[in-house]
DNA sequence: GTTGGTGCAAAGTGTTTGCACTCTG
DNA sequence: CAGAGTGCAAACACTTTGCACCAAC
């Protein structure tokens, strides 16, 4: 198993500048990110790289499966390395808009089952949860 | 609880022609729509139907809480008569795109164990498993 | 040197909005 | 008959693409 994602993950791709930067934006960001999110981080250390450069490499990036492309309930998307995403989900608070991501194991007992069920064999598995965090709950009344 | 989702669902808002036309057919499909299926499909009854008053009236069935906006991995969205929607979850084929519909008590379940380790209210749990169905598993040797 | 990658601007999507007209309540 | 709802076209936000130049291999 791969520790982590780096540079050499880019296999035949040529390593630029920027692609490596993303990368390691990406990755050290640790949780989901939006292009424009991305773009602007990028553009304090290289401040003349392109969104089109951002987008094209995103989608390079997900091809590879490097980063896994989420899709909350705005209207674009986000992205995430793929070691980072692979084994949790994400509960959303409909208050102040804050992401958590969780585990269960419930998760898997419930891929397996659906796999029987419906004769599949699946290879993702993404639960999204809305709802209020404790304090936004709290603000409600 | 409400048997089935009508006209008189749409309290305090008038009951244009158009508006009663989208409801009913979003009910009749049973499924998932997109804003443009459900404007092809209204323009068979009422050819002079604009797409602003599809998304306008899909907004509103949103926020009187009679669809549900769903996320697929598309760029745009699909809604679902809520009635129907809110207790089963989605299992897309990557390979011919088919979206079956599943439900498993593993999800509740899961939301209460969610709810009690985060200290969250949760209005909304959606499962979303992507893979292949047992045609497409044959196709791919 | 090739040719894949970049930056820029222009084109594409899906969705929203301003406006004058229409029809419900 | 007031004003909510409509159709139309124009505006929007996010994403993709064509092209000339640049730099990794």
């Amino acid at each position: 198993m791969r520790k982590c994602i780096n540079s050499s993950t880019l296999v035949g791709k040529r390593t630029t500048s920027q692609r490596r930067l993303l990368l390691d934006l990406i990755l050290k960001a640790g949780g989901h990110l939006d292009a424009d999110e991305l773009y602007r981080l990028a553009r304090v250390q290289e401040p003349t790289i392109s969104l089109s450069t951002v987008y094209r490499n995103l989608k390079l990036f997900k091809k590879l499966g490097l980063v896994e492309e989420l899709h909350f309930a705005e209207e674009h998307h986000h992205y995430e390395a793929k070691a980072i995403a692979r084994h949790h989900h994400h509960l959303v608070c409909l208050g102040c808009g804050k992401v958590v991501e969780f585990k269960s194991q419930l998760a898997g007992r419930m891929k397996k089952q659906v796999e029987k069920r419906n004769n599949f064999s699946i290879t993702e598995t993404e639960v999204r949860m809305k709802g209020y965090c404790a304090r936004c709950m709290a603000k409600l009344d």
